[in-house]
Parts: structure tokens; sequence; C-alpha cells
RNA sequence: GGUGACGUGGCCGAGUGGUUAGGCAAAGGUCUGCAAAACCUUGUACGGCGGUUCGAUUCCGCCCGUCACCUCCA
């Protein structure tokens, strides 16, 4: 394991090999983003949280990073493109759901669920892109790309599209080894149909589609675009031709990144991306996630208050256990995960306050900067050695620990050092140690009416605990706890919050 | 059928050719009016069968199991 190189496993080479960026300290990365057509689920987030951590990574080393994560906002088709041959997409059905009747046309629906995956995105504290491109501001470029193609020879016009040619890219089937064209041209899935097709497994550059709901005027008429073309065009306007780092879910390597690696090196005759990165998809206590099964989350489900249907889970409690997991390998999402990450981040914030309180102590021998610059180097060297995160954690927390063991006698030396450590993890790990939006409820000034009424019975209590009454304060205490709200008594007096559902 | 991964103690998960990952849960203890937190103590696992080796959980082969993809998917 090298000390100042990152590392990642690439799908292209079957290999973990060091990342060398095409510039010197410059980081050019594309993630593919969701199609937005629904809440993106935990699963969904595993994914970026991956590309998150990248950028955390490169950071950490220095590195200056363009980061570019797309939005899909344009529906595709799916699989029952035979029994629909007009064309249904995803976004086309998720309007015709209960979910989807309230908005008044498709646009409206991407624009809804675009904010929402903002609002999750913010909430998991994910780094912001340097440009988030959306499929639908981008159709010009895309439809030059396919002209591209088109003029080169590459691709080539039927009546239902516009395909590309699979026979002018040998290199097809580079990235996912499905290199036997029988093979999948036998597969028992039914592929999409259209007779005039030169070869099974050529791609829609360009469907046309009179009657589709989002639909473009293109020199093959009016349709829109294939579902490939939007990020090899997004990453080439943004990032050039050539980049460093291609990231995504697993399920996107064939056929989507195979699909990207024809168009885009067809285009510029350069290698399109050096390195491809994927995340592994996760299941929920041991079963594929599914909404059939129960097992299925959105994040909001996760973080939203039992109050407004959620299980009021801290957001960077949900993080930390998405991230618990190496990206590559199986993970199994479990509630058992879920505690335990609750308990290390409360135990990341409490370091975070003794350290904090420790800088107004007496100065002395720093007693923990050593250690902790160790722990603090082998956190980085975890992160570089292809994002072993549960290694990273686990120095974080033995941080932790070791900051909460001095306690009261923390000196303000040693408190710096201890800030010094538990900020590099809060940056690597994307874990902050104030909370964005729930500020500690009873610190906060507020006219919610439940929290007047703790507040009240807190007094009651604080009065009653003074004269020895315990009865009328465990009374208290009962009383809160069917309200959902667990009560901790500390040497500053009580504090409170609610429970959460899981 | 093809392609690619993975299988570690009750659970999640590192790692390694011979010496303790870590966390959660559990049990006991210290502390605290109660509760929580914190701290201390306890627990020896690597799917099966072969092979290489002085020695394999770690390398090789086969088998079994799980997961993903094979034109909707993070």
């Amino acid at each position: 394991m090298s000390n100042d190189k990152l590392s990642l496993f690439n799908t292209l080479t079957g290999s973990v090999e060091p990342v060398r960026t095409i510039e010197d300290g410059k980081l050019r990365f594309y993630s593919c983003g969701p199609t937005v057509y629904s809440y993106a689920h935990i699963g969904n987030f595993r994914s970026f949280l991956t590309a998150d951590l990248i950028v955390r990574t490169a950071r950490a080393l220095g590195w200056e990073v363009d980061y570019v994560t797309n939005v899909t906002d344009v529906g595709h088709l799916t699989d029952d493109d035979l029994a629909d041959a007009s064309g249904e997409d995803r976004m086309a059905k998720a309007l015709k759901s209960d979910e989807g009747r309230r908005f008044a046309n498709v646009y409206d629906l991407a624009r809804y669920y675009t904010e929402v995956l903002l609002d999750d995105w913010h909430s998991l504290n994910l780094i912001e892109p340097t440009v988030r491109p959306r499929a639908t501001e981008h159709i010009r470029q895309q439809i030059e790309a396919v002209e591209h193609l088109v003029e080169q020879g590459i691709a080539y016009e039927t009546e239902k599209g516009v395909y590309f040619d699979i026979s002018r890219f040998p290199d097809y089937g580079k990235l996912s080894g499905n290199r036997d064209a029988e093979n999948l041209e036998q597969a028992v899935r039914d592929v999409v149909q259209d007779e005039e097709k030169r070869n099974a497994r050529d791609f829609a550059l360009w469907k046309k589609d009179p009657g589709h709901l989002m639909q473009w005027y293109s020199p093959w008429g009016w349709g829109f675009p294939g579902w490939h073309i939007e990020c090899s065009v997004m990453s080439m306007e943004y990032l050039g031709e050539q980049i460093d780092i291609h990231a995504g879910g697993e399920d996107l390597i064939f056929p989507h990144h195979e699909c990207e690696i024809a168009q885009s090196e067809s285009i510029s005759r350069k290698t399109f991306a050096n390195h491809w990165v994927h995340t592994r998809f996760l299941q929920v206590e041991g079963e594929k996630m599914s909404k059939s099964k129960g097992n299925f989350f959105t994040v909001r489900d996760l973080i939203a208050t039992p109050d407004e249907g959620g299980r009021g889970v801290d957001p960077m409690a949900l993080r930390l256990a998405l991230i618990s997991g190496q990206y590559r390998k199986p993970y199994n999402f479990t509630f058992e995960t879920l505690k335990a990450s609750m308990k290390h981040v409360e135990r990341l914030r409490s370091a975070f306050e003794t350290a904090r309180g420790g800088l107004d102590a007496a100065d002395g021998p720093d007693r923990v900067g050593d250690r902790l610059a160790d722990l603090r180097s082998s956190m980085l060297a975890a992160m570089l050695d292809d994002l072993n995160t549960p290694s990273a954690i686990a120095a974080a927390i033995e941080g932790a620990k070791l900051i909460q063991g001095l306690g009261e006698n923390l000196n303000a030396s040693s408190a710096r050092s201890a800030l010094d450590f538990l900020q590099s993890a809060s940056s690597l790990l994307g874990i902050p140690y104030h909370d964005q939006e729930a500020e500690d409820p009873s610190a906060s000034a507020s006219h919610d009416p439940l929290e007047t009424r703790v507040e009240e019975l807190l007094r009651q209590r604080a009065t009653a605990r003074e004269s020895k009454d315990f009865e009328r304060a465990d009374q208290i205490r009962e009383e809160l706890d069917e309200m959902g709200i667990e009560v901790m008594d500390g040497p500053g007096g009580s504090s409170w919050r609610r429970k959460t559902e899981i």
C-alpha cells in the first residue's frame, strides 16, 4: 500500500490500481446520477456516497477536483417496450401511478423529484459537484454527437431511430466482458425490437417517437435521445474528451457504460475514462431490497421524523451506516448497523465537545498528538487503499475513544490535537459534528407545541429532583417516554431528544 | 447458457502464510437517586473437499452457496 497514492479497483482491468491523473494534482471525475422518476433509495445513495468519498479522499491529497454528476430527467424505455411499442418510459409510468397523479406533466414530475434528490443529497452531507448537468438541458449537444456518429458512418438511421453500429467499434465489451455477440443475442431477455437493426446489439442513440411525453426536434424528426448518449456528451462538455474516473452503480457496467465507451471513443478517438469504479448493490437484512419484501427504504423513509411518517434516524447515522461496508463488496444493510452507527456518530460528537471544552483548559504537554497523528494517517491510508471505509471508521472511533478517555484531564494543547484529528476525520468521512438541520432541540428556542410541553415537564422534573421527589421525577420520565422523548441527565442539567423508530 | 464478484465469531465488518482488527449485541462490574453516557472485564471465527507448505482462514484446484449484469435499474 502506498502512502500518498489513491488506489481504486478498475473494472476495466479487473484489478486495484493507482489513479494516475491526466494532469498532475487534478482529478477529472464523472459520476452517473439517477433518473428522477421517484424518491431515491438508500441503494442509490450508497453509490453517490462512493463518489463523495472519492472526492473527499482526493481533496485530502490536495488534489483539485472537477466533479460532475448528472441528473437524468428524460424518461427512457422500460422493458415492456415490446408490449407497448409506443415507448412508455419510466417517467410516463410514474406519472400514471398513484404517487404521480398529482403532477401536471412529466416536467413537473422530474422537477419535483430532482428537488427531493437535492434535499436528500444535502441531508446526507454529500459534496456539491462542480457541475450538476441535466439531460434535458443538453439535448442539442446530444443531437450533434449523434449527427457526428452518423456522418462518420458509425451510426445509421432506420424507420424507428438511429443506432450505433457495434461492428464499427471492435472494443465493444471491453468493460463488461460481454464480447460474445451470439450470447447477447440469445439472452433470455427480450430486446428492443427493430427489424431494421443490423445487429441485435446495436443500441439506440435516438428514438423517433412523436408520442413520447418529452420530445425534441432533430434531423430525424421528433423524438428523444437514447439513454447512454447524455453521459458521454455531458462528460465531454464539462471535463473534456478524456477523464480520470467514471463511476456509477454496478448495474451500469452493462449496457450503460459499455455504450458510453463505444460512443465517446468513436467520437474522440481517445480513451474516454482511464478508471471505471462501480459500487455494488446493497441488501437489506440479508435480502434484495424490494417493495414487495417490505425492506425498501428511501432516504426520507428513514430520516423523516415519526410525526412525518419516518423513523427519525439521524442523517449522519444513516450516512455512516451506508459507508460502513466497502463500496466494492456486497453490503448487508441492517438496523443493527444503523443503531451502531448512531452510537458512533454520538461518540464522535461527544469527543468533539470534549475537545472543544479542553481548549480553555490550562496548557500542558500534548499527550495525544502523536497517537492521533498516527491514527490520522492510518485513516487516510485506509481510504487511499480502495476506499476501505470500515478500516477508516475504526481508526476514527479509536481516536474518539482516546480523546474521550482524557476527559477532564484534557489540556489545551491536547485539545488542539484532538480537534485537528476530529476535523480531518469529519472532512474525510463527511460526518460533521454540528447537526446542520436538527440542532439539539433542547437548546433551540422553538414554537413547536411539543417542545414547549417537553420543556415544561422537564422544569417540573428538575424541581422534583431538587426536592428529592424521585417518584415524581420518574413519573415524568415515563410520561415523556410515552411522548417519544428520551431524557438524559447530565452534570449541567437534563437534555432530551426524540426517540428513533428503529 | 454467458460475464463478474463474494462467502470471517450472535450480527456488521477489517486483515494476514505462523503472533489481538474494530464496532454492535450479550454477560459481569465501576459510576450515577432512576435512566443514559462513559470506563473495566469476558468471548478465539474464517463455507466444504482436496493440493502446495514445517505450517493456510490467507496460495492453487474443484464443489456448494449468495449476489449482480446479459439493453428499466445506483
